[in-house]
DNA sequence: TATCAAATAGAAAGCGCTTGCTATCACGCC
DNA sequence: GGCGTGATAGCAAGCGCTTTCTATTTGATA
């Protein structure tokens, strides 16, 4: 019925491990034979069975790539940058890897399921990409997972994540926190003092750190921040417009909003738009991550560049062990402030 | 080294037959030692091995699904939906399945290969989303892919892709004829004669089909098609940018301009802005798809709504058999027309 | 021409799991 | 009290491939 092995073996008039060799090309073998051995798999149409030579290889070609929201460009530039370089189809001859994105939608446990599932795979790396959650027994059982994988000879590569101390995991950590504070820091200095801060879901770290360096942005110019001013929220674009609508309803008297990121950023233009302040003479907004359609919201969003593709990219490469890890397993990637429209100095 | 079952076997003092059975629950095991083989397990961080499951039992947990672009919300919403109905972590109990999300990059040779590797690993399902490449040789070989996985019995389904006839494939079809037409007929219905038209890359099926429904809204209305109205380009901001200068230097009196999507509307809409005209009093712009951020362009995009989260969800429950495949294998699924602000009467 | 080393092909032993079939056991019934 | 019966558990034969080790061939060397 299906093909196997043995029946391009027979059809060629070769030993099975030669059908093997001539596939994998990793043992000398007589070009007339390749050739002839070729021929047969083509005549047959055969198709490697992948679990087959998974189990008597104990290696896999497969990679997990993990991210919070695949529908979500911020997630689904990284992965498409650390897929290009997984080498699968386009990549090189030969290295042909089957990258796997997997879909956590934010949630611990099904975070650590396809953690879980990769490690039954035997995936030959793991991405994981995004914030992690700041649970104590989650994020132990999640080191405790990647500690395993890591023993077992998957490559772990955590992207625009905290490093995970003692697991193996080499880190490329953004540097929320500086392109926080310099994004504050760009407001202040334009004169604004009272700044709304919309911020991510508690208890993600990529919310701490950008919400720590808003904070440390404030600090520095000695401006006291009124708790009012900071309303918690998803990474979403209608959080944006929900949490403006109540920090205009505590404060009316803001001058700028600042939020966790650029689809929030959108959602608070859109509030802001429909209370009839404009924007940036009335109130300056400004987002985070600097995603493809930033450039084009009217205005033009200000906002912190995370060099997304670039990261994943060099993930990528870490993970099939084609480059180097950073000395000590942790790289810290820096944004860059994008000044554009969207903001400018407080009116009056 | 590693743990297998016969260690848990060992530990648990039961055969590695009840072990397996324990671990997949269609076999009847005594209460108590379910529970003694549960403990092992638990005791020793077992984690069963895939490629050596699928091998046995032949068939495999993977989904595949194949998408244009992962960084498009387009494909990443599909890929989502498809995904959250697969039945992964997240889902029911038991069925956990691995999503794998491959990024063809819209090119031919790559979906090929992932097919392939798919086929390798003999994948419980398929779906594949996005316009095809409308070249035969290609069409043909993707067809004869399609027709040995579905031998093979992964289930195979189309979402947003015109149906391959005889390959055993489900297809849920996108009406982008229809939305096309529709949409070119709102903008003459409001008066504009000279509309543009910017398309998607010549060879994919949604770019045909959209341009066709735009010329038959014309013909309808007894409008006869300036060929310099129409340039093609890729799917996305840039382009839109690029191709709106093009039709400007063509014909500067054009009223209206329709885009292959939203992304190339947004691009069109930057470069109307920056050319001076103001839309839509002076220029209409419409899109196609309404992803998420069309809503929150200035002015708000007028667009055709593609349902594709929920087709992504049948096209997923369809994968996994918990829904019955339409009729005749195919099911057309229509767009919706939004109208916003981006379009109005042409002036004068 | 005899000898040795490459070069190349094959035999066979698994890789870790599933599953059809058989064995065992405890009951309950005639 | 012997025996059918259902409920469990185990045996063992693979699943299709890789890879070590061995056999064979060939060409070069002395």
């Amino acid at each position: 019925m299906t093909v196997t092995l043995a029946d391009v073996a027979a059809r060629a008039q070769v030993s099975p491990a030669t059908v093997s060799r001539v596939l994998n090309g990793n043992y000398p073998v007589a070009a007339s034979t390749r050739e002839r051995v070729l021929k047969a798999v083509d005549e047959l149409d055969y198709v490697l069975n992948g679990p087959a030579s998974a189990l008597a290889a104990a290696t896999s070609d497969l990679v997990g790539i993990l991210v919070n929201d695949i529908a979500d460009p911020f997630f689904g530039i990284m992965a498409s940058a650390i897929q290009s370089e997984i080498g699968g189809p386009g990549g090189r001859a030969g290295g042909e890897r089957l990258a796997v994105v997997c879909n956590t939608g934010g949630s611990p446990e099904r975070e650590l399921t396809y953690l879980t599932l990769l490690q039954r795979q035997r995936a030959a790396a793991v991405v994981l990409t995004g914030g992690a959650v700041e649970d104590a027994p989650h994020k132990a059982a999640v080191a405790g997972k990647l500690r395993r994988l890591a023993e077992a000879g998957t490559r772990v590569v955590l992207c625009g994540r905290p490093p995970a101390p003692e697991t193996g995991a080499i880190a490329l950590t953004f540097d929320n926190r500086g392109g926080g504070r310099e994004l504050t820091e760009h407001l202040i200095g334009l004169g604004h003092r009272r700044i709304g801060y919309i911020a991510g879901p508690e208890e993600r770290t990529t919310t701490r750190h950008r919400l720590e360096g808003h904070r440390a942005g404030l600090a520095a110019h000695g401006i006291e921040e009124d708790p009012r001013w900071t309303v918690h929220g998803r990474y979403d674009r209608r959080s944006g417009y929900e949490a403006t609508l109540e920090l205009l309803r505590r404060d009316p008297s803001l001058t700028a909003v600042v939020a966790a990121n650029d689809s929030v950023a959108l959602g608070a233009c859109a509030a802001l738009r429909e209370a009839g302040l404009r924007i940036p003479h009335e109130v300056s907004v400004a987002g985070f991550d600097d995603l493809p359609f930033s450039v084009d919201a009217v205005p033009a969003l200000t906002t912190v560049r995370l060099p997304l593709a670039e990261a994943g990219a060099r993930a990528g490469r870490i993970a099939m062990g084609r480059e180097e890890a950073p000395p000590g397993g942790i790289a810290t990637v820096r944004g860059e402030l994008m000044v554009r429209g969207s903001s400018g100095p407080p009116r009056g």
